[in-house]
DNA sequence: ACGATTTAATTAGTTTGACTAACTAAATAT
DNA sequence: ATATTTAGTTAGTCAAACTAATTAAATCGT
């Protein structure tokens, strides 16, 4: 193998992540929820509850965007709000029974169309994949 | 290396390749064109001129979304359309100077910001990564 | 050869999600 | 005690996605 070039490595990496996210993508479409709302359910579930700045932060968006999503998700019946007893300012949003399981479902669901495409792959390529997520994780995160 | 479970990568992947854009999102921030509208030129600019039926179905947008991304870009003056002469309904759509101009220093000002998050990477882990780019364009492509 | 269907692109109108600016209310700092 | 900062919401704007409908040209089937 010759000496791989950084930048052409990120590009081309670059360029297999925006294909891979796109295909995953259409296994949400199911659940009803946009990519949005998805993604901070999925963060309130899996992290736990939240106060709203927390996680517009953690979803890399302002304040009132969060707000307005946070909003949609409770009409659906999928979080709830309590106050703060600390902070009357803040609310304390928590995924709830109805949310929980909608999550749970669209795991089930996802995770069957990934082990269709990753199922062939062998245990060698799987194990490069596993290496490249952790690489990918500690650049993005530097 | 214990024997990896094809889900249990996929959503690692996953969640890192969500990361890994994000990062790298800020970079084309500063060409003053939003992704949607960078992507376009890019595929333009790398696979040359396209009907813009053609160049929907690229960018995996519907044509009436593909027709107003490519009118931002002409009113840019980064795209001109010409009429197709073979079939009168269609239109040609090709990268200007200009286009080419603003994908080439967008290019070089992402290389060298991906250069210092992968620069730091052994030649190993580099490996690792162009494998896996490869795998993950597989498995998004089947 | 002609009417019907399909295809290419656009226009109109809706929805969602992003933003900033401005506001209220509560907490904290001077 | 007052000023400032912080938490969240509301209002208003914008870009980008969609569907439905329109126009024009190409192709298909009698």
């Amino acid at each position: 193998m010759t000496k791989p070039n950084p930048s052409a490595v990120a590009e081309r990496l670059h360029s297999a992540s925006i294909r891979l996210l796109r295909r995953v993508r259409a296994a949400d479409v199911e659940s009803g929820l946009s990519g949005p709302k998805l993604s901070a359910l999925s963060v309130l579930t899996f992290g736990g509850a939240s106060s709203l700045s927390v996680l517009a932060r953690a979803e890399q968006v302002r304040a009132p965007t969060m707000s307005k999503l946070v909003a949609g998700l409770q009409a659906d019946g999928l979080v709830a709000k309590r106050a703060d007893r600390a902070d009357k300012r803040g609310v304390r949003i928590e995924v709830t029974a109805k949310g929980r399981a909608l999550m749970e479902h669209g795991r089930k669901r996802r995770l069957a169309l990934l082990r269709k495409r990753f199922g062939g792959l062998t245990r060698t390529e799987l194990e490069t994949l596993s290496s490249a997520a952790e690489l990918m994780l500690r650049v993005a995160s530097e």
